[in-house]
DNA sequence: CGCTTCATGAACCATATGGTTCACTTTACG
DNA sequence: CGTAAAGTGAACCATATGGTTCATGAAGCG
């Protein structure tokens, strides 16, 4: 199971609606801090910290070239988000097809 | 696609260790705010406001029975947290395949 | 009834977060 | 060279977060 201060990060790292569509930006390829401020109306140094933010979490992979810095997708740590999360999914999957979920869901949704 | 205040609630709500072992532990099933406090070594006034985070982002649901309150998983929200990150997975691992992946990858990272 | 237990709310505290402005460095370029 | 552009760092600000203590309320029980 993966390190929980590792989840903190990630977690925390994707709970702000500005990083999440930076690591979208990223997906259609690298981009500057300039190019990733623009979009969210913002300065240079707000980005950059979000930039900080996500690299930390090790989401994003950075790379100082020439007067700017180049910003990409980085390695594995979604992966790490998705396991935990998918884990936690069937505990909740299989309480619910247990004796408690009938018993709390007031009779509602019998078959599925 | 999903509200981006609801995968921020979501988010923000797994990013905490205390508030992860509590939805681990209601894998089990049902549980009062006492019995949730005491392993985590924390006031009930303390767990109450984790509980109510959870509650908020709509990963766990409560409801006042006798003097205690019960706490039991919730619906539907992990389910909003791992389609997002599982379509930006494929984003990323589309871009692992491209070819500035080969490009960034294989140079070694000069300066920083 | 009177005491204990579980939960709650208010107040408080320290630290983290998300943003700004301003000053400065480094790089590009005419 | 001189100037503009991109980024960086420090300082600052307002609000959120994660926790506490203390006082109160409501439920159960002998």
């Amino acid at each position: 199971m993966v390190h929980e201060a590792i989840l903190d990060q990630t977690f925390s790292a994707l709970s702000d609606a500005t990083r999440r569509s930076v690591l979208t930006r990223l997906g259609d390829g690298p981009a500057t801090i300039g190019e990733l401020a623009e979009p969210a109306g913002m300065t240079l140094t707000g980005m950059k910290k979000h930039v900080l933010v996500l690299e930390n979490a090790g989401l994003v992979v950075t790379e100082k070239v020439g007067r700017s810095r180049q910003v990409r997708l980085g390695t594995e740590r979604l992966d790490d988000a998705m396991t935990w999360i998918s884990f936690y999914q069937r505990l909740w999957e299989r309480r619910l097809d247990g004796l408690d979920a009938f018993f709390t869901l007031q009779k509602g949704r019998e078959n599925e």
